[in-house]
DNA sequence: CATTACTTTCTGAATTTACTGAAACTTGAA
DNA sequence: TTCAAGTTTCAGTAAATTCAGAAAGTAATG
């Protein structure tokens, strides 16, 4: 069963931004394709819909696993593993969220923890510490920002969202509150 | 002049990373180069500290200033460039933060609000569909929200970072007192 | 308009990354 | 234990990316 153009178009596009959401092309077509596909699909089944080799369909799967996206479905009396998205596209971008946060920030930040430990030995090394400083500090923030916004409940993560601009008037109220007690 | 072992280790860190952050490793070098450096450096200084080829610094400032992440001086009676980072660490985050949306966000958005402009033809368009118009969602959410949270002042966003896990109280806070009107 | 001081563009080489297809491996059933 | 249906690994190759250095461009000055 091959793709309709409309879904085809789709699938295509999610490779070429594969490499910029932080996979590369044929996982970002897998990946794509196992979402817009309502039955679970054998790896034979992906290598066909994309015309890529079964190796790489292996690999990509691996990958798509470490990354917590699909999950594996069994049929009885069929020792073909069936492959489907892991959650819904929320949890979905969860996952790529964390995991993205996990390459892009943590490793700076604990190589920033690190310098900022040891003493500066003159002018431009001072300097050169308060600018880490400044990162650090932002990244401390991005990071514990975004473990709280996972923390909520989706109903509590919706309504923040909704809330779009009223968001500063809440702040704002929050802080006329709290003043008084 | 060149750099002391710490800052050229943070330099290099930044290189190591760059790919990850969106750029190469020769524009993270130079990034990061600039965020610890006191003074402005001109193109030369850049690729004498960073050991590349002057080619490839031209090419790599060209980039960065695509990004809004350096701007140029100009020292009177001196006819080179000498660049320097645009802002605060801040704002440099908000640029590559808003540039990323451009290009890993925007494109997705467009093809799929054209995807479902289209009426489904049948059952597994039905269905891809209706992933389709999650993503689209969860795209929308995070963009207006994204927006929102560049249109704060400063300390606005810094108080609501500070909250933390308070935030779910907060939200609960409004709910509250909006039903009463 | 020629020179000087500087910047940008371009080409091909080097490196890195991704992919195929075949071989090796695994597992369950007979 | 052997076979068959399936999966994974890996060596070699193809493709994409990155880079140095040379050539071309630009603009101020005399």
């Amino acid at each position: 069963m091959s793709l309709s153009e409309k879904n085809l178009a789709f699938v295509m596009h999610c490779g070429e931004m594969g490499s910029r959401w932080g996979f590369n092309r044929t996982i970002g077509q897998m990946c794509g394709l196992l979402i817009i596909t309502k039955e679970p699909m054998t790896a034979n089944d992906i290598a066909d819909a994309l015309s890529i080799s079964r190796g790489n369909v292996s690999m990509g799967i691996k990958e798509l696993q470490s990354w917590q996206l699909i999950k594996v479905h069994h049929v009885p009396g069929d020792r073909k593993e069936y492959y489907a998205p892991a959650g819904e596209i929320w949890d979905m971008a969860n996952r790529v969220f964390e995991e993205r946060k996990k390459r892009e920030i943590d490793p700076t930040l604990s190589l920033l923890r690190d310098n900022l430990l040891d003493e500066a030995s003159n002018e431009e090394e001072r300097y050169a510490q308060k600018q880490m400083g400044e990162i650090h500090n932002l990244l401390e923030t991005v990071t514990k920002w975004s473990s709280e916004l996972q923390r909520l409940s989706p109903e509590q993560l919706n309504k923040l969202m909704k809330l779009g601009s009223g968001i500063g008037k809440v702040i704002d109220l929050k802080d006329k509150i709290f003043k008084k007690e």
